[in-house]
DNA sequence: CATGGACGTGATACTAATACCGGGATAGCA
DNA sequence: TGCTATCCCGGTATTAGTATCACGTCCATG
């Protein structure tokens, strides 16, 4: 194979993802963020609608920077649907 | 246009993001280390290099946690290659 | 009602990321 | 010398990310 394609997992991540930027935009315009990130809006939509599931690591450092959150955050969120404090580390 | 062929900077950014990584490898070997961030050894010599300057966000995360390194470290140390802690917040 | 802004979707275009294959160079060891 | 491991580089193939255009919808405002 040449590429694996995406997942249905690494697809339900990127939704994830994006649901986690959409709420962390709150009332400001998607333009506005896009904008204030250096990237376009329809990227920015396709992100937060989780259509480009696994974007550029520093397309989400500065969508990160320009919404002031953390990309550990981010990506433990992401990754970690259920409990991300917990995360079922008994056994 | 259809989209920004990656400008020098961002080479830049990706070969301080590589140098990074290696450097956080050290002595272990490019195959471990891929195979622990789930990716391939060729995919992990190219971010090495800064072949891929721009690589995907769960890509560097799962790189980050092989590692035990931070996103947000990573992404401010690459992004600001002169003084991370200070980088001329003046003025 | 008309106008404009923001959001959404679909199509289109082009570059980049990822992965596999082969070859080569270096270093350590039997 | 031969063997092995690691790293590097080239090419190739396919999917994905990013950007633009066009159209439609909803809502607020004139």
């Amino acid at each position: 194979m040449v590429r694996n394609p995406l997942t249905p997992e690494e697809w339900a991540r990127g939704e994830r993802l994006g649901a986690l930027l959409r709420e962390a935009r709150g009332a400001r315009s998607m333009t506005a963020v896009a904008a204030a990130a250096g990237i376009s809006a329809e990227t920015l939509r396709k992100i937060e609608t989780g259509r480009a599931p696994t974007p550029a690591f520093f397309t989400i450092v500065a969508l990160a920077a320009a919404l002031g959150l953390s990309t550990d955050t981010l990506a433990a969120a992401a990754a970690a649907p259920q409990e991300p404090e917990q995360t079922r580390l008994s056994a």
